[in-house]
DNA sequence: GAGTGGTCTAGACCACTTC
DNA sequence: AAGTGGTCTAGACCACTCC
């Protein structure tokens, strides 16, 4: 691992700028004296453990800082960011109305066949593709929401539009394998390590209305959250 | 990925059992005509979406369901996870006394040189192993802790012998590839993905008495968190 | 000691990006 | 059109597990 220990030290120090882009496989394979199998294995080591990462067929680059982030906080997701100095870029990529599936109504509680909302969105953060979510609404309760610019928060506009006041989310969150659909949109090799996030808001009659599920870039993200002990204790 | 899409299906339809061990990676080259580094890549791909795991030098097994766990909840480890049906395991791997380094001292608010215990314990589920844990209290704060047995919920244990309650935990995780230590105790290959949880926890008079470091399984859990929206609304 | 996984070499072809 | 990454074949040796 003399290759890994090289750019991992070049990389933590800081000699390599994030968004560096390394030299081509086959420059590195001649330059350690390792074949390009091995170089490709270091460097998905290197992927996994977030120093590096790839966009498909055009390269490897060196990974920026990952950017703090919490999911149970009211703040929209651009506000926490770029309190950290980052830009944030949001991409619509599609919006339609579909007939709840059995899936969908059990989990926002509806009926079989209830209109819905699916916005699928691209989120950015300095130009680069870190995550994408497929939100999920009940279409009653926000008729015509998505004639509205949908590439801000939700939560503001779900709040300001139709009176719809977050009260209660449950998140769950697992490292995953970037499926097909996430990884092609973020440009990133299927099967490539991720996070899956999902978000199930209530309103404040304790009603699900929306659900998210977004698929990040592993080595994008750093969660924090803030715990108060409950009164009960054990 | 005609392979990874046979044994995707055999899995989630659950015709092959979790624990269940794959046959050598030789015998599927061959069952299958593909080389064995084909074989290996696709193994791989299918550790990265928590299918199947690996103990070094042992074999591919496929893995058991996820644990849920809710790192912000006043639950013990394995009060969460036996309310599961699952049965948890703690090794103490060592205990010691050291002076706090100036990055220790940081984190826990103390001077540098200050006694902190540091205990080191291995996680498991059904028999699994899947988390390691660093845990570093000041020493001053519960005088003699490492004299009592620290197989069981340090929270109780400092609760009841020391009258420290927690009060409030700052939580931080990231996806990313395991270190040697933990990936050595873990009894997984260096590199293989995984998830750091570090936690702080502050007593009733918000000092910082207690930091955590947890290396995961990145198979092994799912993240679940409660948010109550808090007054203060964006 | 046999078998297995971990690591490595030396090629090859294709799909895509870049020019 | 050239170069690059993605995928694949066909071997090899070592360290370790298992019997």
């Amino acid at each position: 691992m003399r290759f890994r220990d090289h750019f991992a030290s070049l990389i933590e120090s800081g000699s390599l700028a994030p968004g560096t882009k390394l030299p081509p496989e086959r420059a590195l394979s001649n330059e350690f004296s390792i074949n390009r199998v091995t170089v490709r294995q270091a460097l998905s080591r290197m992927e996994a453990e977030g120093l590096i990462f790839r966009e498909e067929r055009r390269g490897w680059f060196v990974s920026p800082p990952r950017v703090y982030y919490d999911p149970t906080a009211n703040t929209s997701f651009t506000e926490s960011i770029s309190s950290q100095g980052r830009v944030t870029g949001t991409t619509i990529l599609s919006k339609q109305e579909v007939a709840a599936s059995k899936w969908l109504s059990t989990l926002l509680g509806c009926a079989v066949g209830d209109p819905i909302y699916i916005i699928n969105r691209l989120r950015t953060v300095d130009g680069r593709a870190v995550l994408v979510e497929q939100i999920h609404v009940k279409a009653k309760r926000c008729p015509g929401l998505l004639d509205y610019p949908l590439d801000q928060s939700m939560t503001d506009l779900m709040a300001e539009k139709f009176g719809i006041i977050e009260h209660r989310t449950q998140i769950n969150m697992r490292p995953t394998a970037l499926p097909e659909i996430p990884a092609k949109t973020l440009g990133v090799v299927v099967g490539t390590p991720g996070l899956y996030l999902s978000r199930a808001i209530l309103d404040q009659f304790n009603e699900v209305i929306e659900l998210d599920q977004e698929f990040w870039r592993h080595d994008a993200i750093d969660i924090c959250v803030s715990a108060a002990a409950s009164p009960a204790q054990s």
